[in-house]
RNA sequence: GCGCCCAUAGCUUAAUUGGAUAGAGCAUUUGACUACGAAUCAAAAGGUUAGAGGUUCAAUUCCUCUUGGGCGCGCCA
C-alpha cells in the first residue's frame, strides 16, 4: 500500500503545483522502483510531464517539486532528490515500512485485500473443453491462468463466478457416443472396422468395458449419456488435483435442448430476440446475425437453411444468459486457435445492448509439446496426445501450475517433457516454497526460548534498518501493487515473478542477517519480519493455487 | 490472398504498459556449510531486444516497411 499512498501524495503536491502554475489539469505521472543501483526507494517520472506542459527544463522542475515534496509530505520521505533526466528519487521514512509490516501481520491473508465489491460481478469462462476426451496440457494452461485471476479478483473484492461452458450437443456428441458403442460392439466380439474419425483413445474402450460389466442389454444403453458423464468426471478429478474447482458447470443443452412451456429453447428465444431488432436477418433461406453492424468483418450464419443452428446461437444464447444472471463483466479465456471468434462474441455482446468493455477476451498461446526435441501431436481423435493428468503425476501440481503461470499467457512457448522433468528439482517453484519451510524452520528453533516478545506494540522496529531488512519489507509491501497490476493487466503471471523476487531478497536478508541471536530484542524483531515474510508468500502462493508446505 | 498474435543471452523467458546501466532461471566456470534448512548464497561469462526507418527529453514497449514463425479466415465445432 505504500506505493499507492504515496502516488496520491504526490498527485496532491503536483497538482498544488501546478496550480501556482495556473494549470488546472492533471497529469499521469508514474511512481516506481528505481533500478537497483540507484539508491532510493521510489522514483517518479512528474518533473517530466510537468516541464513539458510548461515548457522548461526538466531538471529545474524537478528541483522545484522536490522542495515541496519534502515541506508537503514530512510523514512520508524522509529524502527526495533530483537525479539524471528530471527523474525524482524519493527515500521513505523507515516509520512508514515498519507500519506496513505490521498491517501485514495484523491482517494476514487478508491483506491487500479490499471489501466485497458488489458493483462488480464478474464471470470467468474457462477450460470449456468438449467432454470428449481427458484435458491435455493445453487445458492446463488455462485452467491455472483462469483459475489464477480469479483468485486474485476475488482477493480484490469482486464476486467472482468460475464458469465451465459444456458443450455437450453436436455432431462431436454424436460421434463420441458411437465411438464408444463401436468399442461395445468389439469387446463383444463382433467384427467392426473401426472408422479413422471416431474417438480411439484407450479411455473409450474403458468405458466400453464399464458398461459390459453393468449392463447386459445393448439396447437400453444411452452411450451418450454414459460416455460424457465418465469423460466429466475425469476432468473433474483431474481439474481438482490441480487446484481448480469451479462454481457453476453450464450445459449447453439447457439452451439448446431444454424447451419452455412453449415449446422454445433458449437459443430459439435469442434469435428471435436478434431479429426483433433487427440485428438477424434472413438470406438464403438462412438466418444471419448482422455482426458487421458491430465490427465484425462479416456476418454470421446463426440458423443454417436445414433449420439446425450453428455454434454461435448457442454462444449468443449462453451469453444472453449470463447477462440474465446479472453479470456485469465477462471474462472468456480461449487458446489463440479462437481469436478469430472474438469479433463475433464482441459483436454479440453489443448487439445484446451491452458496452464492447464489458467483455474481457484472454488469449494464450497453447502449448506446444516436444518430447527429446521431438514434437508431440495432440489431436483427441487419434488418441496421441499428452494429458494433463501425466504431466500432474510427472512434475506435480505445484510446479505444473508455476510453470503455467511464469510467462505471459500470450507468449508461445515449447514445452519439452524431458527437459521439465530434469529441471524439476530446480524449479523456481521450490525456491519460493523453500522461503516458508526456512521461516517456519526458524520459527520451531525460537519457540524454544522464552525471552522472545510477542506483543507487536512491544517490538523495536527501528532494529530493522539493514537495507536487507528495508528491501524485504519493501518488497512485502509490493503485494499490493502486484495485485493491482494483475487487475489491470488481467493476468496471474505477475505474481511468479514477484515471489522470486521476494524470496531473492528474503534469501539474501537470511545471509546477511541471522534472526536469533542473543540480542532478544533485535531476534523479535526480526521474528515479526519473518512472519510477515510467511504470510505474503503464503498469500501469493494461495493466489497462484500453489501449496506453501512448512517442511519440504 | 486477407486478418490477429509472436520474435529479447546457447535454451526457457521477464521488464511494474514509454523510463535510468534490458532482469531472472537452466546450462558453463569459480568460491562459501563447527550458529536459525546448501532445494541456499557470492561472483564470472553470456545482448546491435530479428532487420531498417520514424515519433519522443526517453523506445524491448508506439507507428511504417522487410524477414522469419504460430493461428484464424465454412450454412464446422
Amino acid at each position: 500500500m505504500i506505493k499507492q499512498s504515496i502516488t496520491v501524495g504526490l498527485n496532491n503536491v503536483i497538482g498544488k503545483y501546478l496550480r501556482s502554475k495556473d494549470i488546472s489539469d492533471s497529469l499521469k505521472f508514474s511512481v516506481e522502483v528505481p533500478p537497483k543501483e540507484i539508491d532510493a526507494d521510489f522514483a517518479t517520472n512528474a518533473a517530466m510531464f510537468v516541464a513539458k506542459k510548461l515548457k522548461m527544463n526538466p531538471i529545474i522542475v524537478a528541483e522545484e517539486i522536490v522542495n515541496t515534496i519534502i515541506k508537503e509530505l514530512p510523514e512520508f520521505i524522509e529524502k527526495a532528490e533530483v537525479a539524471a533526466y528530471g527523474f525524482i528519487n524519493l527515500r521513505i521514512k523507515n516509520k512508514v515500512l515498519y507500519k506496513e509490516l505490521c498491517a501485514i501481520i495484523t491482517e494476514k491473508d487478508k491483506y491487500g485485500s479490499l471489501p466485497k465489491n458488489n458493483k462488480e460481478k464478474i464471470v470467468v469462462e474457462f477450460v470449456s473443453a468438449n467432454p470428449t476426451g481427458p484435458l491435455h496440457v493445453g487445458h492446463g494452461r488455462g485452467a491455472a491462468i483462469g483459475d489464477s485471476l480469479s483468485r486474485i479478483l476475488k482477493h480484490l473484492g469482486y464476486n467472482v463466478t468460475k464458469e465451465y461452458y459444456l458443450n455437450d450437443v453436436g455432431n462431436q456428441m454424436l460421434i463420441l457416443a458411437k465411438s464408444t458403442e463401436l468399442r461395445y460392439r468389439q469387446l463383444k466380439g463382433e467384427q467392426i472396422d473401426f472408422p479413422k474419425n471416431y474417438y480411439c483413445g484407450d479411455y473409450i474402450t474403458d468405458i466400453a468395458k464399464r458398461l459390459i460389466s453393468q449392463k447386459q442389454n445393448i439396447d437400453h444403453i444411452d452411450f451418450k449419456y454414459e460416455t460424457v458423464k465418465d469423460i466429466l468426471k475425469t476432468i473433474e478429478v483431474d481439474l481438482k488435483n490441480f487446484a481448480v474447482e469451479f462454481d457453476n458447470w453450464f450445459s449447453e443443452s439447457k439452451i439448446a435442448v431444454d424447451k419452455d412451456q412453449d415449446g422454445q429453447t433458449d437459443v430459439d428465444k435469442a434469435c428471435a430476440y436478434l431479429l426483433s431488432k433487427s440485428d438477424a436477418y434472413m438470406k438464403d433461406n438462412a438466418l444471419w446475425f448482422a455482426s458487421t453492424k458491430f465490427g465484425d468483418d462479416k456476418d454470421r450464419v446463426l440458423r443454417r437453411s436445414d433449420g439446425r443452428y450453428t455454434y454461435l446461437a448457442s454462444d449468443v444464447a449462453y451469453h444472453k444468459n449470463k447477462f440474465e444472471r446479472c453479470f456485469t463483466k465477462l471474462i472468456n479465456l480461449w487458446g489463440t486457435d479462437h481469436h478469430g471468434y472474438v469479433a463475433r462474441i464482441r459483436a454479440c455482446v453489443q448487439a445484446l445492448g451491452f458496452n464492447k468493455e464489458v467483455l474481457n477476451v484472454i488469449l494464450y498461446q497453447l502449448v506446444s509439446l516436444v518430447r527429446n526435441g521431438q514434437p508431440v501431436a495432440m489431436s483427441t481423435r487419434t488418441g496421441e496426445f499428452v494429458t494433463l493428468k501425466e504431466v500432474i503425476d510427472e512434475v506435480g501440481k505445484d510446479a505444473c501450475r508455476f510453470f503455467f503461470l511464469l510467462r505471459a499467457p500470450d507468449s508461445q512457448f515449447e514445452f519439452d517433457l524431458e527437459l521439465a522433468k530434469k529441471q524439476s528439482s530446480a524449479n523456481p517453484v521450490f525456491y519460493v516454497q523453500y522461503v516458508n519451510a526456512r521461516c517456519s524452520s526458524i520459527i520451531r528453533e525460537s519457540k524454544n526460548r522464552n525471552d522472545i516478545i510477542s506483543d507487536i506494540e512491544k517490538i523495536n522496529f527501528n532494529l530493522l534498518s539493514t537495507k536487507e531488512e528495508r528491501d524485504l519489507i519493501k518488497q512485502l509491501s509490493a503485494f499490493c501493487d502486484t495485485l493491482a497490476l494483475s487487475e489491470k493487466t488481467m493476468g496471474g503471471h505477475h505474481f511468479t515473478a514477484y515471489l522470486i523476487r521476494l524470496a531473492d531478497l528474503y534469501h539474501n536478508f537470511y545471509e546477511k542477517c541471522r534472526v536469533l541471536s542473543d540480542d532478544a530484542n533485535l531476534t523479535s524483531a526480526r521474528l515479526k519480519l519473518i512472519e510477515g515474510v510467511m504470510i505474503t508468500v503464503q498469500n501469493g502462493l494461495h493466489l497462484l493455487g500453489i501449496s506453501a508446505p512448512e517442511k519440504m
